[in-house]
DNA sequence: ACAGCAAGTGTAAACGTTTACGCATCCGTT
DNA sequence: AACGGATGCGTAAACGTTTACACTTGCTGT
């Protein structure tokens, strides 16, 4: 491994003066500068990482913390993350706890060893893991999360929500100006993303506002595979079954959409016309399926660009006052998997 | 930030103790132990990572290197990778370079720096980044390379390679067998992986192997968006109108494949019926598609395994002598979206 | 009773950087 | 001619760890 001072040995110069003419940032000769990079360049010359943050405090990185590789929402929120990270000339390096709340706790925990210097997090619940979210307020470090649960508004942490209410309202609007009265929701047993209690929530409220009764029962739970695809296609079967009479689904996201409209495809039964099917998220598969996906859409753009606007805020000591909550609006994006309620 | 010193001062003893109470590598009496975890508990002490990094050497992460996020094919080997460097004590941290080959530089050029113990990666191209990967070695850094182009025979490199030779011979072989002579392969002009160039090769080869002519012009090479999915949306359109006669297209991989059956299924053109379809690394959405995908399958598992074999294989200082190349083979899955030649 | 050994702990050096401080040297001004 | 300031660079300290080495105990075996 080639050191500063190897480099300075060869030049003929301090390693401190290397350190300032690689830098760039204090005065060095330009003669000096110049045999110093080259010499440098010679040798293969790359700066410590380790050594630089030990000294400096500063990673220049950014943590990206998610449930799971594979959920397409995720990986584009975590697109534009990275593209904003890269202007900001700041890595980003991503880890995934792959819906183990085991992992999920070290992950964090990880983070506050200063492997960055600090943290945007999509997180499966939020309570397990308080006292460590509350580190990161305490020591000063960035921390948003993504997709913030109802349930934590007393946890100093910085969050950005989405308007579930709105959405769910929009929804179920679409689908009782269709016809449609019998409406059911299904879901992962093991929610990916905080959100989903919301939603299941959410959506009984909503139900029981648009005087729908029997609402309590309307919640499909699919015991969780690790493969939301897959609980998809296996709910489809059950819904068939259990609930015979439901005219329209509210999917926990596209993917499980997709799950059931194949198997229901398998079944012979069509969408949108014996069941209409409304997915979340609108993932890229939304607008590729056959038929497409009526989806609740969310930003990916604006939750990135969000996310790393209240992450460079706090970067850069601005305030440390009070958590930062910003709440996202959503949008139905009607396509062709929801139509007329099918009469009978 | 607490530190050991600041454990130690509170416990009244030596920071080596410390460090040693909770390393619990060197022989401490159990009481100065107890006493040393239930301050440091209560303190909140979280070991520096620079610091450790700097003194031990030892990072225990590995870098995985994507060419985005977002290529499920990608993902599925990542939480792989993901699932075996957790049972070894190993963190995984990945970052991506959206395809971008300045980032790529990047990328490799960070992971140098010794952010972590060693790099597996898939990577656009080698050779502009061969200087890079022959680093690694010089270093006995362990760098895993998958998705082999079959370019780089001399770079001293691990890697892992796919059978694509007998993927597409699998392939054409279906095909033929169901009729087809004019067959056209759709690409994306920015490859996301470096073995679709070689793709391209083997696709001509193999044609010319099945006796058809005119090989040459049966490429057809979509500009990107940066959506794959939109390419092959796109490429249905152009496909219809220069290659009218073609009766079965290989796509690139499963999304472009999606964005051509969608677009195919708004011209009212049936798959299989009209025109067959063969997707490329059985991404989740290949069994979920209307028609489902007939598809060249690699398994990710396999991938993810082997590749982290050979990494730690590397890290325990094994052997240095020769380059590791793993050819892994690859499977034909046919499903519902080729059938026989529209005759005529 | 004393050598020898093991167990437990403290001291100090190292890992590779950045940067405050201080010392030369050089130039321009009086 | 002498002085002041700017410029360039070397010295040393610091960041938080781990660990080799040495030192004190207390114990065992002769």
């Amino acid at each position: 491994m080639v050191t500063l001072r190897d480099v300075a040995r060869e030049t003929g110069t301090s390693y401190a003066t290397v350190s300032r003419a690689l830098n760039g940032k204090s005065r060095v000769s330009p003669v000096t500068q110049k045999r110093v990079l080259e010499v440098a360049r010679r040798l293969g010359y790359r700066p410590n990482h380790a050594g630089r943050v030990l000294q400096s405090g500063k990673t220049n990185t950014i943590g990206l913390i998610l449930p799971c590789y594979g959920d397409p929402h995720h990986n584009e929120v975590a697109q534009t993350i990275q593209e904003e990270a890269w202007q900001r000339q700041h890595e980003l390096m991503t880890v995934s706890f792959e819906m183990d709340p085991n992992r999920e706790r070290t992950c964090l925990a990880n983070m506050l060893q200063r492997k960055c210097d600090g943290v945007i997090a999509y997180l499966a619940r939020l309570t397990p893991v308080e006292e460590l979210i509350r580190r990161f307020w305490e020591q000063r470090l960035p921390c948003v999360v993504l997709g913030l649960p109802h349930d934590v508004h007393d946890t100093p942490v910085d969050g950005i929500g989405l308007d579930l209410v709105a959405g769910i309202e929009q929804v179920i609007e679409h689908l009782v100006g269709l016809g449609h009265r019998r409406i059911a929701m299904v879901v992962d047993r093991i929610a990916s993303s905080g959100s989903i209690r919301d939603r299941v929530l959410l959506f009984r409220a909503g139900l029981r506002r648009a005087g729908m009764q029997d609402c309590s029962r309307n919640i499909l739970f699919q015991p969780s595979t690790g493969d939301t695809v897959q609980d998809g296609y296996k709910s489809a079967d059950r819904l068939l079954r259990e609930y015979p009479d439901v005219t329209a689904v509210i999917a926990m996201d596209d993917r499980m959409a997709a799950g059931m409209i194949r198997r229901l495809y398998e079944l012979g039964r069509k969408v949108p016309d014996d069941i209409s099917i409304v997915g979340t998220d609108d993932m890229w598969i939304a607008r590729t399926l056959v038929p497409s996906l009526t989806t609740i859409q969310f930003s990916p753009e604006k939750i990135g660009k969000t996310a790393i606007e209240i992450f460079f805020d706090r970067l850069d000591r601005k305030t440390w006052e009070q958590p930062k909550r910003i709440v996202l609006p959503t949008t139905l994006v009607v396509r062709e998997s929801t139509g007329p309620a099918k009469s009978g």
